[in-house]
DNA sequence: TCATAATATCAATATATCTTGATATATTAT
DNA sequence: ATAATATATCAAGATATATTGATATTATGA
């Protein structure tokens, strides 16, 4: 009960299926990436990212102090059909601001 | 991405998978069979009724002043994936108390 | 070492959801 | 019609979740 309310409140947030989304797009993403793509502030990005990847959708490669989320694979069967449901929404992104490579993100 | 969200809230509460589990092992019963089963208050379980019709996982057959709540079929491939998921976790429900038929429920 | 960048976490506030008791609606029996 | 039952809905308070700004942690380069 625990874990499947963990899965299912990872998906109850439109942040998040955004995320999820834009993530399922382009691949793996450090939160400085994401943080510049949304517009939104670091530390809400790294709380929903978090959720995500508790909730068994993301995988964190960490790379220096980068943090690269990736859709987690093999996606087990009832996170993979979530996922198939979300690509089906249609869902309007933001175009990606890939600071990383720019080297905006500097260290 | 609304639909979806209905879709995903409406699992997003304890009492409203482990309603989903007790019509998915009893079949269809009246919000009166339910208020005796979990000993709740009426107007919470119609609430979140509503809110797991709404989310497409039940229908209700009116028959008098009864409301007959069951699962829907068919499923979609989504809500028919997360009701097979619930089956797995072994939620332990109280037992039924069929007011309904008992005649405690009279009109 | 020191300064800076990227990320994570915490505390406070804002927002949403759940629960309850009261009320409204609808159906049936007398 | 009146009374009683079943259900739905509303408003208020209780609880949970989201957002923000500040702080902590870790890694890197000068």
């Amino acid at each position: 009960m625990e874990i499947f309310l963990e899965t299912v409140s990872a998906l109850n947030d439109e942040t998040r299926i955004k995320l999820l989304t834009f993530l399922d797009t382009h691949g793996a993403l450090c939160v400085c990436d994401l943080q510049e793509s949304f517009g939104m502030i670091q530390s809400r990005l790294s709380r929903h990212l978090k959720i995500l990847k508790d909730g068994g959708f993301l995988r964190v490669d960490r790379c220096g102090t980068w943090a690269y989320y990736s859709i987690r694979t093999p996606l087990d069967q009832f996170r993979s059909e979530a996922l198939a449901e979300i690509r089906c929404l249609g869902i309007e992104l933001p175009p990606l601001i890939k600071l990383s490579e720019t080297g905006d993100c500097k260290l």
